[in-house]
RNA sequence: GCGAAAGUGGUGAAAUGGCAGACACGCUGGAUUUAGGAUCCAGUGGGAGUAAUCCCGUGGGGGUUCAAGUCCCCCCUUUCGCACCA
């Protein structure tokens, strides 16, 4: 009844595996196409997302196989990382065991699926063999001046016990486990990643990313373009500098605001001890500090400050301004102090309006004429500049720069560019990632672990969970060392690095993932990169995206590959949607992709898959609509097994039957190989592709007994229904494979090549034309295709159904679109 | 608040400015019996009509055009990203 879907996968995917049909060479004389998903987390079970983005990947990857490119799909587990640490401590196991079954499992869920991965590249990152090249490769950073450690406040999970990047932060929460992310002061290991900032916001080396991405990029990045201004702090030798894109409202500035943590003012907490106002000062800054960073940062909490009995000079006019401690000015970006203008900008407004500080207008309104005394809210944008001394007059841009060049003279500021960007913490305290490959001495301080110690392995004889620490700085044997350059005892550094490290060049390792020289050959590099399509969530723009890019470049300044972008093209797929939600455990609608195997086998559901909505959108689960794919695949069998013996006969006379046998079976063929090779190469639609299969089988399927048929059709007919496994490969390779065996074929599908369509197949001797009249469709006539165009006209408007409503009128224009329709303006 | 994307039948969705709803799900009616989540046939946006045919219809309102789901302007809704960034 159902067609043997089980025998038939597990035959080809034998039979693929003893070919090696995926393992790829490196050769410089072919075409190579380098696919890649972004690789899973190593968590014990494929859910239906990974079924979907690797179904996209793998319909690529067996395309460009048929096309005859040098395919290269890799796959490989991303390992490292908290669940499986918080996994080993609730199951009383080991990370490293718990990973190791986690991937056994993994991979016996993957060879179900049937995917084309080159497995003899597998690599997973909590192997030594990877990791001992994130460590190789954090020393070539540090050498190159990109790695710092520096003490900063940063984003402190108390339910993961480590720091997290401000990407991993979401809403204030961690990314990982949700719970409230705190701020601690810490010193801690950092990516220069500021380095790149304007290199990353290039993305002319890309061929095809999302608009999205790039954008979501762009703004994360935030560059802005402004003047760096310097503040004397009279009798002293201090200087504040602030950074404004706004030099053109400089003259209206009328007090200097930093944040507590600012340098000026955790002095002036030490020695002003006994100024008057001291305990109210110190106060503030205590709160302030301690006040959650969302709930600081959030727009709408109030604005509060403190006077810090300081003054600063203002260098455009030499006003004497007070200097106010604020809570709404952030430390870390700019120079972390704020030119305070009152009158032109939200945030000064307010705070001046509440502790009664003077406002004065500096930019005009051209329009409408602004009054201190009436002002509702300050005036933010631009105008032509007042009170200003010599630069009265002129409009806020060009008084930008000369305002910046006048300053550039002085001495007093100079043009400057910020970034929202931070550099990437690396540091994590907990157990289970790639150790940082230095070494603390206290004689010659900090020491990096030579090229030939690495890797730096975890200790695997580590109690991990028994405690709130990291079970690496209990780690005795493995903590204490010899110095490499003085021999006395020193320390490992007992951090762990990010796992977003791992990910940052798994795609550069998996083109040489056996090499035990250096982390890949650059002959290799400079053959295989960058990646040609890369495949997986949006969720990763701003974070795995953007480090990788990162990563990229500084592997070719280090002179390891020579491409510029790590991925040519990205493609960001959809979410598997159920009820309306994304499938999770606690939603409970959690379809589990091998309990559809079973059921359907593998091809359905990744037809399903990439029938139910283009790869970029949320795929829509539903139980109902992989029937369809199911049914579609049975019939397609169906056809195929009760007419074997007359394709197999027939389908090679195909070519010789003359033009007009079936005609309009011949032309469901070849344009329907048209329509597939159109909708994957060009516009990456495969739910139409696929859709344009169904439709061609309904058509081969219109023909009832094809035994009755005579020599000629049966040769059309069985042309027809040979052509589909090779149309259809890519989104069921396995059915293909067997229904191309039936058709009496000894090769593989992938050699027949993808179809050629024959363009006399795709013309049509008739054309149906559509008259509209008024823009209203009225009627249609068919004319032979040769009709020439004053012939056309003539024959629409003297077309049934087509005189009543023109009779009477004049018929102003007659426009012809060839091919299609004829409208008629009355 | 700022920025981006999207809004089409009962559902997932199709439509280089050129017949809106391909393909599929679901549903309705019929055939068949092997009673399976099977197969086959017909129908399926709303309304009027026996029918030919006509009217309405792509979130709402304007506009450009012989012709608009598609292009332009305004508005609404939803989703996503950013959010005191000086």
């Amino acid at each position: 009844m159902e067609y043997p879907f089980e025998k038939i996968e597990r035959k080809w995917q034998t039979k693929w595996s003893e070919e090696k049909l995926f393992q790829a060479k490196t050769d410089k004389d072919k075409k190579k196409y380098y696919v890649l998903s972004m690789f899973p987390y190593s968590s014990g079970a494929l859910h239906m997302g990974h079924v979907s983005n690797y179904s996209i990947a793998d319909a690529l990857t067996r395309y460009y196989l048929m096309k005859g490119f040098n395919v290269f799909q890799p796959m490989g587990y991303d390992s490292f990382g908290l669940p499986a640490e918080n996994f080993a401590i609730v199951n009383n196991t080991h990370p490293q065991t718990a990973t190791e079954d986690n991937i056994k499992i993994m991979r016996g869920q993957f060879d179900r699926v049937g995917f084309g991965f080159d497995w003899s590249k597998e690599l997973s990152t909590s192997r030594p063999d990877y990791y001992r090249w994130n460590q190789w490769l954090f020393k070539r950073f540090y050498d190159k001046g990109l790695v710092v450690r520096k003490k900063a406040y940063l984003n402190w999970c108390e339910e993961c016990q480590t720091v997290l990047a401000n990407e991993q932060v979401e809403d204030g929460s961690c990314w990982r486990c949700d719970k409230q992310v705190v701020q601690k002061e810490m010193e801690q290991w950092f990516l220069k990643i500021t380095d790149y900032a304007e290199e990353l916001l290039d993305f002319s080396k890309v061929i095809d990313w999302p608009e999205r991405v790039k954008t979501m990029q762009t703004n994360w990045i935030g560059k802005s373009v402004g003047t760096k201004i310097h503040f004397p702090v009279p009798d002293t030798d201090q200087v504040i500098k602030v950074f404004t894109t706004r030099p053109d409202t400089i003259f209206g500035c009328t007090y200097m605001a930093l944040p507590p943590e600012h340098p000026l003012v955790v002095k002036w907490l030490e020695k002003d001890k006994d100024k008057p106002g001291y305990f109210n000062i110190k106060e503030f800054c205590e709160k302030t500090i301690n006040t959650d960073r969302i709930e600081r940062t959030s727009e709408d909490s109030p604005k509060e400050g403190v006077f810090s009995g300081h003054y600063c000079i203002n260098p455009v006019n030499k006003e004497k301004i007070p200097i106010w401690i604020t809570n709404y000015v952030l430390m870390d970006y700019g120079t972390g102090a704020v030119m305070a203008v009152p009158a032109h900008d939200h945030r000064d407004f307010a705070f001046a309006r509440k502790y009664d500080l003077p406002m004065r207008i500096v930019i005009q309104n051209i329009e409408k004429d602004l009054d201190i005394r009436t002002m509702q809210e300050a005036y933010v944008d631009e105008g032509i500049l007042v009170n200003s001394k010599q630069f009265d007059g002129m409009n806020s841009e060009a008084s930008k720069k000369a305002i910046t060049d006048r300053m550039e003279q002085e001495k007093t500021g100079e043009a400057a560019v910020t970034y929202k960007l931070r550099d990437w913490g690396v540091s994590r305290q907990r157990y289970w990632g790639t150790p940082i490959p230095i070494i603390k001495c206290d004689k010659c301080g900090t020491v990096l672990v030579p090229d030939e110690d690495l890797p730096v392995e975890l200790p695997f004889e580590v109690e991990v969970g028994k405690t709130r620490q990291n079970p690496l700085t209990l780690a005795k044997e493995w903590l204490n060392v010899q110095c490499p350059s003085c021999g006395g005892d020193a320390k490992r550094e007992t951090d762990t690095m990010d796992t977003f490290v791992d990910s940052s060049w798994y795609y550069a390792r998996f083109i040489d993932t056996h090499n035990r020289e250096e982390p890949f050959s650059k002959q290799k590099a400079d053959y295989w990169l960058p990646v040609d399509q890369y495949i997986g969530g949006i969720e990763h723009a701003c974070m795995h995206l953007m480090y990788a890019r990162f990563f990229h470049k500084v592997l070719r300044d280090i002179g390891l590959l020579s491409s510029d972008e790590p991925f040519a093209r990205l493609l960001t797929q959809g979410m598997v949607i159920k009820d309306g939600a994304k499938m999770s455990k606690s939603k409970g609608n959690v379809v589990e992709p091998l309990y559809m195997i079973d059921r359907f086998g593998a091809d359905t559901c990744r037809v399903f898959m990439l029938f139910a909505s283009p790869p970029d959108k949320d795929v829509d689960w539903n139980d109902e609509g992989i029937m369809g794919a199911f049914r579609f695949l049975n019939r397609l069998w169906r056809l195929v097994d009760s007419n074997a013996d007359i394709i197999k006969q027939y389908a090679p006379k195909a070519s010789e039957v003359p033009d007009n046998t079936l005609k309009d079976l011949r032309y469901s063929t070849h344009f329907t190989i048209k329509k597939v090779k159109e909708d994957i190469e060009e516009r990456m639609q495969f739910n139409t592709a696929i859709a344009a299969i169904m439709e061609h089988l309904n058509n081969v399927t219109a023909l009832k007994e094809p035994a009755s048929l005579s020599e000629n059709e049966k040769a059309v007919f069985s042309e027809a229904c040979v052509v589909i496994p090779r149309i259809l490969y890519f989104f069921a390779p396995h059915l293909a494979e067997e229904l191309w065996e039936m058709c009496g074929n000894e090769s593989m599908v992938h050699e027949a090549g993808f179809p050629e369509y024959c363009e006399k197949h795709i013309q049509k001797d008739t054309i149906n034309y559509v008259i509209q009249i008024k823009g209203k469709v009225r009627g249609r006539i068919t004319v032979p295709a040769d009709t020439p165009d004053e012939e056309i006209k003539k024959q629409a408007l003297e077309a049934e159904n087509v005189g009543r409503y023109i009779e009477g009128k004049n018929v102003k224009k007659v426009v012809l679109v060839k091919g299609k329709l004829v409208s008629i303006v009355i």
